[in-house]
DNA sequence: AAGCAACCCAACCGCCGTTTC
DNA sequence: TGAAACGGCGGTTGGGTTGCT
């Protein structure tokens, strides 16, 4: 059954000759596509104005990039695609020049199998439940006995000794009233081994993210005296205060992982994942920040992505949460509750090489996600007058 | 060299939301 | 106001290519 469009007109269909794309793009250059359904017929062309769209959009548009996407490239489909999901042209729309069909091409037959390969579900970034039954049935570190100790689970040790997975992720954009967690943490180095996108949270060194420095040192405690340093205060569930101090700039700026990150934590913060209180913030070394919330065994409390999120119809669809206008909020203390429904901010803005401040705040916007703390919300506009 | 399988990617299909009449 | 037309999107398909046996 053909498309209305072209049901009542004998159309061609296959691939196009070059005569035809030449007909279809000397018309479009001269003529523009303001009507598809006339296209075909003015340009002389027995195709449908639908295959004409497609056959322009997605191969005759002077502006088409083509060739192997780059490591840039590919760092930003799995970016947004965590947040986003399969929204191929919303991706598209992020990488100048190429196409959704384009992206979505390359996430079936590249990026997929690479997440599968390190054991994580392309559709949620999380790990397969294979790969977790993996961790769970090796009883203890993963590594002295274990023939896949190279396999990504294998690296969930706990500080604490204990095998069970610190936390629990699921996909923000399908799942949102569920646990997201950074890929990096997940992934041996390989796919993510990359700088990490992340929440911005105040780096000066890098111009790209200026901007959302802006918001972070509004609410956030912010160690204005070492660039590098993010201080952090929390309370565990018992009202003890736990100061953190993450000190991302000292660390290589070389190709190294969140996990190696994770891992180098100061013990404070280890301390504080022993009690409970489940953080996972990480700064890479762009200075961005994976910030989420983990709930071991069951436990509230920790970091707190509040959300009052509203689900919004447009741009983002309705199984995206996005919040504006409340701002995202970050609370410390036993309060807060389990079953924490947040957002994973952290590919909110990525802020790999390459990636542009336009792109931050346009994806931060839609996805409703200024930040700041104690709820002195920041606007859009404000950022950029700031930046 | 032939056969086969896996892979890649252009194009199609069908659905959905918006616009037009 | 409702139906039709249209544009856009994501999922799927099928043909060409490549690599392996």
């Amino acid at each position: 059954m053909g498309h209305h469009c072209c049901s009542k007109q004998k159309v061609k269909r296959g691939l196009w000759s070059p005569e035809e794309d030449e007909k279809l793009l000397r018309y479009i250059t001269a003529n523009g596509h303001s009507c598809w359904s006339a296209v075909p017929k003015n340009a002389g062309l027995q195709r449908c104005g639908k295959s004409c769209r497609l056959r322009w959009i997605n191969y005759l548009r002077p502006d088409l990039k083509r060739g192997t996407f780059s490591e840039q490239e590919e760092r930003t489909i799995l970016d947004v695609h965590r947040i986003l999901g399969n929204r191929w042209a919303q991706i598209a729309k992020h990488l100048p020049g190429r196409t959704d069909n384009e992206v979505k091409n390359f996430w079936n037959s590249c990026i997929k199998k690479k997440l599968i390969a390190q054991g994580l579900d392309p559709k949620t970034h999380n790990l397969l439940p294979a790969s977790k039954n993996l961790l769970h049935s090796h009883g203890g570190n993963g590594t002295a006995n274990n023939p896949n100790n190279n396999h990504p689970t294998s690296q969930f040790q706990s500080s604490n000794g204990n095998d069970t997975p610190p936390f629990t992720i699921s996909s923000p954009t399908k799942a949102p009233a569920t646990v997201a967690m950074p890929p990096s943490m997940l992934s041996p180095p390989g796919l993510y081994d990359v700088p990490n996108p992340g929440m911005v949270m105040g780096q000066h060194e890098d111009h790209a993210h200026h901007h959302a420095a802006v918001a972070m040192q509004q609410g956030y405690p912010y160690d204005h005296n070492n660039n590098s340093a993010l201080l952090m205060n929390f309370r565990d569930r018992n009202g003890a205060a736990v100061h953190v101090s993450m000190d991302f700039m000292n660390g290589s700026s070389n190709s190294s992982s969140s996990i190696d990150h994770a891992a180098g934590m100061p013990s404070a913060a280890n301390d504080f994942n022993q009690q409970g209180m489940g953080i996972a913030a990480f700064m890479d070394e762009t200075a961005a920040m994976w910030a989420t919330v983990i709930e071991p065994d069951g436990m509230g409390g920790g970091i707190e992505m509040s959300n009052q999120h509203q689900h919004q119809k447009q741009g983002l669809g309705q199984e995206e949460v996005v919040g504006p206008p409340t701002p995202m909020m970050m609370n410390g203390g036993a309060a807060a509750g389990k079953g924490v429904d947040m957002m994973d901010v952290s590919s909110a803005v990525y802020g790999s090489a390459g990636a542009t401040t336009a792109f931050d705040l346009e994806l931060m916007e839609s996805c409703g996600m200024f930040y700041s703390g104690a709820g002195h919300g920041i606007g859009i506009d404000q950022l950029q007058w700031d930046c």
